[in-house]
DNA sequence: ATGTCACTCGACGAGTGA
C-alpha cells in the first residue's frame, strides 16, 4: 500500500499539479494539507474522475486537510483534533482505509516566535501527541501523515544560519516533535534514509528551489504494529520544479500487505 | 535586511499568512 502526504498550498490553484502527480505516482492513499478552500469548494468531482474518493475538512483562505483513497471511500473517524473545543482551524482529519487508520495533519507554522502563534503551535503538537497515544492504545495500525512544520534535526535543513529564529527549527518545536514520536512511533522516511539530507519544502523566496535550500517538514509516522511493514519511501522532489508547483513536494511510503 | 505567492478587503493598492 502506497501512502503519501502532500501539502498542495491551495487545492484548486494546484489541481492540475495534483492530478498529474496522482496519475504518475498512483498512490493508494493521499493526505492533503493547505486546501485553502471551503468545504463547498473542494474539487471532489475532478478528484473522483481521477479514481479517488475523499473526505475533507475545508476552510476558506487558510488550512484545510483531506484524505483521498483510490477506488474506495475513506471511512471518516474524526474531523478535528481533540483537546480544544475553541480551536476552529481545520488542521486534522482521520479516516480508515484498507484496515489502516490514517490521519492527515497540518500543524501550525508558529511564526513569528516567540508569540501567540508559537504558543498555539506548541500546544497543538502537545494535543497531537496526546491523541496519538490514545490511537496507539486502541491497537489499530495507524499512520500520522502530514506537514508537521518542524525540521526535526540539522539533517532536515540545508546548512544555513538564516532560519535560526524561525519557528520550524526552534528547540521547543523539535522537542515537541521528539515527544510526539517518542519511543513508539517510526519517522518512516528518516528510518529508511538515516543519513541523507532529504527535503520536502523549498520556500518560494530567495531562489531556494534552484539552490536546493530545503527543509524536511512533511513526515509519516507509523504505529509500532506497522513498523515491520515499511519497505520503501521518499520524496517526489521533481514535483517541486514543475510549473505552478506548491512549495512542498509529496512524501510517500510503501507498506507491505502484511507482517 | 531582502528576495514569492495567493489570497483578503475593497479598490487598482495595502495587509496578511506562510
Amino acid at each position: 500500500m502506497l501512502i503519501a502526504t502532500y501539502n498542495v498550498n491551495n487545492v484548486n490553484r494546484r489541481l492540475a499539479n495534483l492530478l498529474g502527480w496522482l496519475a504518475a505516482r498512483k498512490p493508494d492513499v493521499v493526505c492533503l494539507q493547505e486546501l485553502k478552500a471551503a468545504d463547498a469548494d473542494f474539487p471532489a468531482a475532478a478528484i473522483r474522475s481521477a479514481g479517488y474518493e475523499a473526505v475533507w475538512a475545508g476552510q476558506r483562505t487558510w488550512n484545510g486537510v483531506a484524505i483521498l483513497a483510490h477506488g474506495a471511500m475513506p471511512v471518516l473517524t474524526r474531523a478535528e483534533l481533540p483537546g480544544d473545543p475553541d480551536d476552529r482551524q481545520s488542521r486534522y482529519i482521520e479516516a480508515a482505509v484498507g484496515g489502516i487508520l490514517i490521519a492527515s495533519i497540518y500543524a501550525p507554522n508558529g511564526n513569528p516566535q516567540p508569540g501567540p502563534k508559537f504558543d498555539y503551535k506548541l500546544a497543538w503538537l502537545e494535543r497531537l501527541a496526546r491523541h496519538a497515544t490514545a490511537l496507539r492504545r486502541t491497537g489499530a495500525p495507524v499512520v500520522l501523515a502530514g506537514d508537521y512544520n518542524v525540521a526535526p534535526t540539522e539533517l532536515d535543513i540545508y546548512p544555513t544560519r538564516s532560519w535560526d529564529d524561525d519557528a520550524l527549527v526552534q528547540p521547543e518545536s523539535r522537542a515537541a516533535f521528539r515527544r510526539l514520536v517518542g519511543r513508539s512511533w517510526t519517522d518512516a522516511i528518516r528510518t529508511l534514509h538515516p543519513d541523507e539530507r532529504i527535503y520536502s519544502f523549498w520556500d518560494y523566496k530567495r531562489n531556494r528551489w534552484p539552490r536546493d535550500a530545503g527543509l524536511r517538514l512533511d513526515h509519516l509516522l507509523l504505529s509500532p504494529n506497522l513498523a515491520g511493514r515499511l519497505v520503501a519511501g521518499g520524496v517526489d522532489r521533481e514535483t517541486r520544479g514543475l510549473d505552478g508547483a506548491s512549495d512542498h513536494a509529496p512524501a510517500w511510503i510503501e507498506l507491505s500487505d502484511s507482517g
